[in-house]
RNA sequence: GGUACCUUGCCCGAGUGGUUAGGGACCGGUCUGCAAAACCGGGGACAGCGGUUCGAAUCUGCUAGGUACCUCCA
């Protein structure tokens, strides 16, 4: 498998550090407020990621951590704790934003179908371990004590190492590059990035630390819990491009100076979904949350979309293009999201024939080559349109399948639908299955008695039928020998 | 200002030096009591101007427009 890797800006094929074994770190969210429709990007990016290695037999440790201290507000290091600042706007404890919005973003990544990483490490839970890299990278020199907050020392370190590979940058633009320092006097320079960081007597989250009580850096927590719970050196780390510089490089920085050596193979970075051109993002007050995209509850929203059409909508571009998002653009999803779900259903009650009349061959690989070539979603879902074609020609009874052929297909259409892709094609729950079950034979019955009242030619039964339903908010479709319905 | 990237048909969105991406919308047809769905067919495209080449949307140069990062950001 191909995989594009942002540190050598290219393809390379993917080779395990240990295989079976694979390591795979991703960023995960800030919890001080809802996700909204660009955090879903690198969780359905990397679910994509996460479910495809498994199926290539790979075991992989998934790893997607939880911020829930150190990021800070405004003017660098002068800034206020974000959740600390949340906490005092809503009067409530620090860990309890966390943990409120920690659940609310569970449960958003529930309804995408994302599977849960293998651990969920939170940055708040490995202080001691923070302090420990901190000392690493003060015995190796390349870190400074000031005022009780510790510094990286990116000078010294960009003599010995190349501070700048990932982001293309180098250390002479960022000289050149200095902003107004305001307050920054305690560092060297002003690209040095803290490690930790002295606690304001108004901030309300910190921790003992053997310079000062206070709380790691932004950039720490990533270093420390990958190589803690993946290792000194590991296959791949995603995350947002938009965290290439300074978080990762950074990142980088610090692992290579505590532990004399790279720790990622890999380098993945999806790209940003924009809207009217525009980054959405936080700093740009521009973004939709997912529950408004489900709930419909947003100007710019015709619309409420389910979780499904954003997974689809966001799989239908390559992971490392822009999407642009657009309620029309999400209703063409949704549409084709509805096609694609029909499909399958009606795949599921194909009837075999003798012999196959239609060129069903290659489905699995042309997926799979597809996949191979850096998460090429789009491409699959091409191929699958294609697919499609062909079984509802064979539905309508214009041509016919095979045995063998029909149940390659079933098991190609489920492989990457729903497993690989991750789409979820039906919501019945087990806990209202029977209640389902009761349901649906009830429509059920009313539809045969309407398919017995066109025996009769009793159109206005039939059509009084339908339009009841109809009007309920049924889907009804004729088929060649029955009927189909949907909500 | 520095660095990187992007510009594809009505819309979204893939891709390769030479042959139809795909989806949505639209138009026509088949099927159907009607409707819906499905199927078949259709039109239209590679920002502009040069260069390399037998041939470029694909490589290269310039121009125009846009975006991202350089600060918290997925």
């Amino acid at each position: 498998m191909q995989i594009y890797n942002t540190l050598t800006r290219s393809k390379q094929e993917f080779i395990p550090l240990n295989a079976p074994h694979v390591g795979l770190y991703v960023c995960g969210p800030t919890v001080y407020g809802d996700a909204h429709l660009g955090h879903a990007r690198p969780a359905i990016t990397f679910d994509l990621l996460y479910r495809y290695l498994t199926y290539l037999g790979y075991k992989v440790r998934y790893v997607r951590n939880i911020t829930d201290v150190g990021h800070l507000e405004h003017d660098a290091d002068e800034g206020e704790d974000k959740i600390a600042k949340k906490a005092r706007l809503e009067q409530l404890e620090p860990m309890e934003v966390v943990q409120y919005y920690t659940n609310r973003y569970h449960h958003d990544m529930e309804l995408l179908n994302v599977l849960p990483p293998s651990i969920e490490p939170h940055a708040s839970g490995h202080i001691i371990e923070q302090i420990e890299f901190i000392k690493k990278i003060l015995d190796a020199g390349y870190a400074y004590v000031s005022e009780g907050s510790v510094y990286f020392d990116v000078e010294k370190y960009a003599k010995d190492f190349h501070y700048g590979k990932l982001s293309g940058r180098n250390i002479e633009e960022l000289y050149s590059e200095t902003r107004e320092l305001d307050g920054q006097q305690e560092k060297r320079h002003s690209f040095d990035f803290a490690l930790w960081k002295k606690a304001a007597p108004e901030h309300i989250m910190h921790w003992p630390s053997p310079w000062s009580e206070g709380f790691p850096g932004w950039h720490l927590e990533c270093s420390t819990m990958g190589t803690k719970y993946l290792g000194e050196q590991f296959d791949i780390h995603g995350g947002g491009m938009d965290l290439m510089f300074p978080h990762h490089e950074a990142e980088i920085a610090q692992s290579c100076a505590a532990l004399g050596h790279d720790t990622v193979k890999y380098w993945m970075h999806n790209n940003m979904i924009t809207i009217a051109g525009k980054k959405m993002g936080k700093s740009y007050g521009n973004f939709i949350t997912l529950e408004q995209f489900f709930t419909g509850e947003h100007p710019l929203l015709s619309k409420p979309f389910s979780p499904m059409t954003i997974r689809f909508f966001i799989l239908m571009a390559h992971y490392r293009s822009t999407v642009d998002f657009s309620s029309e653009a999400l209703e063409a999803a949704e549409k084709g999201l509805e096609r694609l779900t029909e499909t399958y259903q009606r795949l599921q009650k194909l009837k075999p024939s003798q012999e196959s009349t239609v060129d069903v061959k290659g489905l699995r690989e042309r997926c799979i080559e597809a996949m191979d070539d850096d998460l090429n979603s789009p491409i699959v879902i091409s191929h699958l349109f294609d697919s499609a074609r062909a079984i509802n020609t064979v539905f309508d009874g214009k041509e016919t399948i095979s045995e063998q052929d029909l149940k390659e297909l079933q098991d190609t259409w489920h492989l990457f639908v729903e497993d690989i892709l991750g789409l979820k094609m039906t919501q019945a729950s087990s806990a209202v299955d029977s209640n389902l079950d009761a349901y649906r034979g009830a429509v059920d019955m009313l539809l045969n008695m309407r398919l017995e009242a066109k025996r009769q030619k009793d159109w206005t039964t039939s059509d009084n039928i339908r339009n009841q339903l109809t009007a309920l908010g049924f889907n009804i479709k004729d088929t060649k020998d029955g009927f189909e319905w949907s909500l």
